[in-house]
DNA sequence: GGTATAATTCGATATATGACGAAATGAAAT
DNA sequence: ATTTCATTTCGTCATATATCGAATTATACC
């Protein structure tokens, strides 16, 4: 029951919720969300770490950056998390929210992209290059 | 997604959680969830009001009392509040506060019943008296 | 009518939460 | 090595929340 209460208590802030729809499919890193959200870097680490400490969303550190993402299936995590976020996911796909989202971190992405496009190249050779972060599909809700 | 925070932040309490969970397949008083929780009669009716602002639980006037029971499917917030359920009661059902609260939640009832036996000889008639909560299987969520 | 019971509303209080900026940490680039 | 940048931690503040008891409303019982 408390890991359930754990999970309810991350997910009820708008703000988190935004976080776990962007996180679709893709891999994030702190700088792109806190653009996203409009929110001081402190604050989205902070958001981040209750998101994790709930076992919802990863963390790979990669030189200067942190990446997160959704917890896999793979996860031994998964069990609780999984269904969670499907609900969650189910619930929140279509709405404006989180469709302005989807269209504002496109661009944030494509800026990135803009300005490092060697990393583009790099990923075309399959190798993974998480400095333009967002380009690489993964996990179980793309 | 406003409506979707709403379900979450009234599904992040313990207690609220714990009379969603009493409330699959019955209907019941405030005195008997007040009991139940061992929380003031005024405190166990704010958790209440909270989850039926949310739009998770309905409440029917009978007499001196208020019964309180799942939205059903009828209900026009069951696409709403139905995959909320659902997944809640997957995640807890099995937990030892609710079985601990299930086992609990029947002397309570059966207190009840020994106090006005002639309630329980009516529903034998098919006829709802809610005066004895509890005994009428109700809803999906049984 | 008067009293007892169930429930809600209101006011007060303690705790929890979300936000920020400043300071600290760690890795990369110059 | 010094600087720069991404991230986290810490201290602080304002707001939100959970709880209670007292007062209020509504119904049933005598």
């Amino acid at each position: 029951m408390f890991d359930t209460i754990t999970i309810i208590k991350a997910l009820a802030d708008e703000n988190r919720l935004r976080i776990i729809m962007a996180l679709r499919g893709k891999e994030l890193c702190v700088c792109t969300l806190t653009e996203l959200l409009d929110l001081s870097p402190s604050t989205t680490s902070k958001h981040l770490s209750i998101l994790k400490q709930a076992r919802l969303i990863e963390s790979v550190k990669d030189g200067k950056f942190v990446y997160y993402r959704l917890v896999g299936e793979d996860s031994p995590h998964f069990h609780l998390a999984g269904p969670a976020l499907a609900w969650l996911i189910g619930a929140l796909a279509e709405t404006n929210q989180i469709n302005t989202d989807r269209k504002l971190l496109q661009e944030i992405i494509a800026k990135g992209i803009e300005a490092a496009p060697e990393a583009v190249a790099a990923s075309h050779d399959h190798k993974l290059y998480r400095h333009v972060p967002g380009i690489h599909a993964i996990g179980k809700f793309s």
